[in-house]
DNA sequence: TGCCTGATTGCCT
DNA sequence: GGCAATCAGGCAA
């Protein structure tokens, strides 16, 4: 079967459109530990320097220097001590935006998530941007990594491998989860009546 | 169901 | 030194 990898041309897109378009697409990490794939649900756009939410905000440094490369790389960051966050790299060379990947609907590898985060509710693997890092086996590592090879890659969301119930599912826009600033802006996405979104 | 808190590390002010 | 794009568990209702 043909493998519908995402393009280059995929990720040219203003980031909020981007993030919209990213939802219904598949998410595959390839480990020695086994192949994990999820269907993303949930997405959140993270601006340049008209969102004091971004960590793009504040303009370039070492931490960040993903978000300002060209876009559909992974640009991952560990928060809270203990957590990773994968973000997919938007805008042009030089622009610092990123969409947030924040929930999943896991498809394959599902015991091999439940193996890497104790968990055997197949609903809460991936519904949270730290929980679907820790069931996906992503961590620091794959920073930078071009989300268009392997391991760690991107499906479209036409992929025969993954029929879905509602090719054409309805996206709700809200406020996104867990800031102080920029909390109004209605910048997360998410897939209308997914059971795998990290809070509705 | 929902609010509150602790855990734990690295970055930026 | 403060705080962060989080999460699980405890407790009240």
């Amino acid at each position: 079967m043909v493998r519908m990898v995402l393009t280059k041309d995929f990720f040219k897109k203003d980031t909020v459109n981007l993030a919209k378009s990213l939802l219904g697409c598949i998410l595959v990490n390839e480990t020695p530990e086994g192949r994990t794939a999820g269907i993303i649900v949930e997405v959140e756009s993270y601006l340049g320097k008209n969102d004091p939410a971004s960590h793009a905000f504040r303009g370039l440094t070492e931490s960040n220097r993903v978000m300002f490369g060209p876009p559909g790389r992974a640009y991952i960051y560990f928060i809270y001590g203990m957590y990773f966050c994968l973000n997919v790299s938007a805008a042009p060379d030089g622009v610092g935006e990123g969409v947030l990947l924040r929930a999943l609907e896991p498809m394959d590898g599902i015991e091999l998530m439940e193996k890497r985060t104790g968990s055997e509710n197949v609903r809460r693997l991936c519904n949270g941007p730290g929980k679907l890092t820790r069931a996906m086996g992503i961590d620091k590592g794959l920073a930078g990594h071009d989300l268009i090879t392997k391991p760690l890659y991107l499906l479209s969301a036409d992929d025969p491998k993954y029929k879905r119930q509602n090719p054409e599912p309805k996206i709700v826009a809200t406020t996104r989860v867990g800031l102080s600033r920029a909390k109004d802006s209605l910048l997360r996405f998410y897939i209308k009546d997914s059971l795998f979104v990290s809070r509705k």
